[in-house]
DNA sequence: GTGATTGCAAATCTTTTGCACTAAA
DNA sequence: TTTAGTGCAAAAGATTTGCAATCAC
């Protein structure tokens, strides 16, 4: 149900949440939420919005994606310092970091098995664990020509 | 063996990853490491320096953080968009993440269990896993629900 | 019409960089 | 002396904000 929401229940949750369904509202959604999982940055869907068409200005899309995310329909995945990605799968999930071009890929739930989380300190409650695992290509040698080969999963 | 290091260990580390031990090298990393365990951004060494009456300019204090974590006396935290923080304690291990406060602490590693890591991406090798565990007050002043069991994921 | 939203530019904030000066080797 | 390191100010990015114009209701 989380899938190929269908537009309409778009209208609906971004008024369900108070925000005015505009013309820029709209269309950052439908790029956003009509073709499925996406971790985006805010320049990037810019980018996206000018290529469609969309017009709407940087300022905006900044706003929206923060409105979003405050209205549940986004989550903010911090990975690197000074830049932010955007997700729009909002189920309890964990990233894949490639360090080399930024991208962020989804693991699934069954290939990640966390045994058991330490209590909280004292006074607080857990609002979220975020695990990203840091991977890189194998094929840029550091120092050694290390002959690696691939390898499959 | 990690803890309180001795000053002539991060003399000789210092100059074994080829930097010059000048005055404000030593001045931060003496502040860095001299009392153990730090989760600290590079404004909040600075001030620490200032207040210590360590002459030190903030491009400085950037750029040296910088150079120790290249070489490996630093480690980069990210889980706040805009900020760093670096920690000096390079074990293997994870976070709290204090919402409110921005505070960082250490989980020791005996209390979160990690089952099993996904392969990574054909092609790709783990260089590091992040487990960030963000948590909250509890801000009903309530002096209920004392401790909170662990939890699975 | 009225209040929310947008766009633009300017402002902020963190971090990096260029370059003349200083200090370590 | 020679080269690396420092400080300052300026630059660079990412993001936010002030405010007049515009749009949704």
């Amino acid at each position: 149900m989380n899938r190929l929401r269908p537009f309409t229940a778009i209208l609906d949750r971004l008024q369900q949440a108070g925000l005015r369904p505009t013309r820029q509202r709209l269309g950052l959604a439908r790029l956003l939420f009509q073709h499925g999982d996406r971790h985006i940055t805010a320049e990037q869907l810019h980018a996206e919005a000018m290529a469609a068409n969309l017009k709407v200005s940087l300022a905006t899309v900044y706003n929206t994606v923060n409105q979003f995310t405050a209205a549940g329909l986004l989550r903010e995945v911090v990975v690197d310092s000074g830049r932010s990605y955007f997700d729009t799968n909002m189920s309890e999930h964990h990233h894949f970091f490639l360090e080399e071009n930024g991208e962020l890929h989804d693991i699934l739930d069954q290939n990640l098995l966390i045994g058991a989380l330490p209590a909280p300190p004292p006074g607080t409650e857990v609002t979220r664990v975020d695990v990203i695992i840091r991977v890189r290509s194998l094929d840029v040698p550091e120092q050694e020509s290390a002959f690696v080969e691939n390898q499959c999963v």
